[in-house]
DNA sequence: ATGCTATATTAGAGTATTCGAATGTTAAAT
DNA sequence: ATTTAACATTCGAATACTCTAATATAGCAT
């Protein structure tokens, strides 16, 4: 039963560890958004968005509606939005350290073009 | 900015993306352990533990204290527990859901070995 | 019926994770 | 100086993710 409860949690972690899902549901934070709203947003294709979307939706993380021709997301459960929250603060704790492990994952992927022959 | 913050947060919430990071983070929310009585609890093998604590490591999820021969493993900021909080609220609340989504994974890995030829 | 708009799905290539097995490393004990 | 115990790292195969491009569906308008 633990075991169950720990696959689950970690597929909501899964569903939320990608920037653009995390947009997502920052933007959804508010209220119910459309599809075509949430591309503008977040400045990124349709069919990308429509693929993170999926994937939210898989683990009932958002809920739909539709509405004629558009679908409007929302956030099923404000709590994942709170979880959201704490996780802000524990950045802006962080904030230098943060840098830091991002300025090391950008060089990591910046410095690989070169090997030594 | 926001961006970079964006990919702050999904890269920890990668690294609770995995059943036995959980696993391991619920342990040390009471306090600090060794590599050894991680294993034993979560019952997994030492190279295993080890590689995810890296992950964990890697993320400053978790430090680490030398004592002698061993290593002991402690939380590094307790709203990191507080959020695997939340979640438990959150998979209390939708149970019943939770135990489909799970089903069906499980099936989905089930099913498999056959093809329609 | 045709076309247009909004959204979803599929396919395939590139990349990243995960595991077990083997190998390193460090500190204490003999 | 060896050996043992406690951890960490590396390797390679299997699996899972993510992106772009192409295709599909559904509703509305003409």
């Amino acid at each position: 039963m633990l075991e169950s409860m720990r696959r689950f949690k970690a597929g909501i972690f899964q569903a939320l560890a990608h920037p653009t899902r995390i947009a997502i549901v920052e933007h959804l934070r508010p209220g119910e958004l459309t599809v075509g709203k949430l591309c503008e947003k977040i400045g990124a294709e349709q069919a990308n968005i429509s693929q993170h979307l999926a994937v939210l939706r898989n683990k009932h993380v958002v809920e739909t509606r539709k509405e004629g021709n558009q679908i409007f997301y929302r956030l099923r459960d404000p709590v994942l939005g709170e979880v959201l929250e704490k996780m802000r603060e524990y950045f802006l704790k962080h904030m230098n350290e943060a840098m830091d492990l991002l300025r090391h994952e950008q060089e990591a992927n910046d410095v690989e073009p070169e090997a030594t022959p």
